[in-house]
DNA sequence: ATAAATGTTAAGAA
DNA sequence: CTTCTTAACATTTA
């Protein structure tokens, strides 16, 4: 799961922030050493794909992974929740995920600078970060959470396509002029990502994920796996050189 | 129906 | 000591 979907959560969520927990269950290590019912929903964020719930005097974080999901008000037939947590006006039950305790302050652990999602992302601060790192595939910076915290494989292969750049492209083949465009394009298709999502049309929108033809020449779609990260990357040799 | 994947971490190997 | 490889996790989709 990508970073704008966390960021759809933590809004489709808001109802339930300043509540308290009348009950917490689910298979999460986490519930033997922590009662959450009876304390308050304090603050809902997240950085990255990271979900960060602060309840009580806990910092708890719930990474998705690949397989992860949640739901809110409708929970999954016939399968346990790592963790569900009811309120006076609802519940949130969230499925095949990491639940882990966080022991240091948000700000200490957290730099909202490289988070796409939030307000205080600073091209400025990602720009920095890249320096040195010319030797790297952009297809693996893209993917670097220190970097780009959010982008997923999707974003990667959206980006790669819409600046027309082979997935064997290094950083250091960019001049200053086409490294900026690509920071500004990650934070941007990671807005359109959240937008899309939100109105349930994201696939629609894809121009070369999953994609068996290039959407403009028509040709063939090669998938590779590029650079150290290996995942996989839909490329058109026609538009993308 | 089988494989592969919107991802990360830790252990073991080199 | 660092870097690389592999496995584990476990569900949905094609």
């Amino acid at each position: 799961m990508e970073g704008p979907s966390i960021t759809l959560f933590t809004e489709e969520a808001t109802p339930f922030v300043g509540k308290r927990i009348v009950s917490a269950s689910g298979s999460a290590k986490l519930l033997e050493e922590r009662t959450l019912s009876g304390e308050r929903l304090k603050a809902l964020r997240s950085w990255g794909k990271h979900l960060i719930l602060v309840i009580g005097e806990s910092v708890i974080r719930i990474h998705f992974l690949m397989f992860g999901s949640y739901r809110i008000n409708a929970p999954k037939a016939e399968r346990e929740p790592r963790l569900e947590l009811q309120f006076i006006n609802g519940g949130v039950y969230f499925y095949t995920c990491a639940v882990t305790l966080l022991e240091q302050p948000l700000d200490e652990l957290y730099d909202w600078r490289v988070d796409l999602m939030s307000p205080e992302w600073s091209s400025r601060r990602v720009s920095s970060l890249l320096r040195g790192r010319e030797h790297e595939l952009v297809a693996d910076l893209i993917l670097d959470q220190d970097v780009f915290a959010g982008a997923g494989n999707i974003i990667k292969n959206e980006v790669l396509f819409r600046l027309k750049m082979s997935p064997r492209t290094k950083l250091g083949d960019l001049n200053a002029r086409q490294r900026q465009k690509l920071v500004r394009e990650v934070h941007e298709y990671s807005h359109l990502f959240y937008t899309w999502k939100k109105a349930f049309e994201l696939r629609k929108h894809w121009l070369i994920y999953k994609k068996k033809r290039c959407v403009r020449c028509g040709g063939p779609i090669k998938i590779v796996k590029v650079g150290k990260l290996k995942r996989r990357t839909f490329w058109c040799p026609n538009c993308q050189t």
